[in-house]
DNA sequence: CAGTATCCAAAGGGATACTG
DNA sequence: CAGTATCCCTTTGGATACTG
């Protein structure tokens, strides 16, 4: 392999990491997805939106994203209080991976997931 | 929001979900990268590649990552042996999410971590 | 509604050493 | 080279209860 070529792979793999270091654990892309498709959504509506998350998690990840700029956190002036959450510009650029990752996920219950209900492993 | 929006958004999230099922974990994108970026890769190879991980975890992901039909595994009869790790089909249709990943890697870098060092944070 | 606080079990994962 | 095995500390995160 040519060295450019190697040398390109290495920033790469930098450019990958940081964006991991960003989107890894077993919620932020459920959490980002849910506010992507809905546009704007409340803290109780993402609690639903993603199976299985605690409040105490949803909060500390949704923490996280706000630092990383990826969303914004706006309080409603209602009675008892709402919380908005939107996704920043820089949240939005992940709308291409959100959608990818969507039919990607379809097509995989189709090849495993699906193979494996056939068979009642599921 | 209409009805039918919001069943296709379940929809959506549950592909998500399975997705990140597969993918979700501190390392598990990261090594697809290398084996992506490389198109043949070996374990060793990954080891280097992917900063921070030890050979333990290594071989677990890949392991998960071959049950999931995302790779392949192949004993090469060289002297030692060698292990060579190649994408699926399945495997390479993620191909798309990891460039634009990497895209987004870049951009996130100049956003964030690229002003705190402006400020010699890091 | 939108969180926080606390307890605590389970899993994650690093360091090191070892094997075919 | 490509892993496995073991030790052991750290982090994760569920359950439950509580607050403004």
């Amino acid at each position: 392999m040519e060295e450019n070529q190697c040398l390109q792979n290495k920033k790469n793999m930098m450019a990958i990491q940081d964006s991991m270091d960003v989107l890894y654990g077993k919620w932020k892309i459920s959490i980002i997805s849910s506010i992507c498709f809905y546009n704007k959504r409340r803290f109780s509506d993402i609690l639903n939106d993603v199976v299985g998350i605690s409040n105490k998690m949803l909060s500390k990840e949704l923490k996280e994203l706000e630092t990383n700029k990826v969303i914004t956190r706006t309080v409603l002036d209602t009675h008892p209080i709402t919380v908005q959450y939107q996704l920043t510009e820089h949240g939005k650029s992940l709308q291409t991976i959100i959608n990818n990752l969507t039919d990607w996920g379809i097509k995989h219950r189709l090849e495993i997931i699906g193979s494996s209900e056939l068979l009642n492993i599921n």
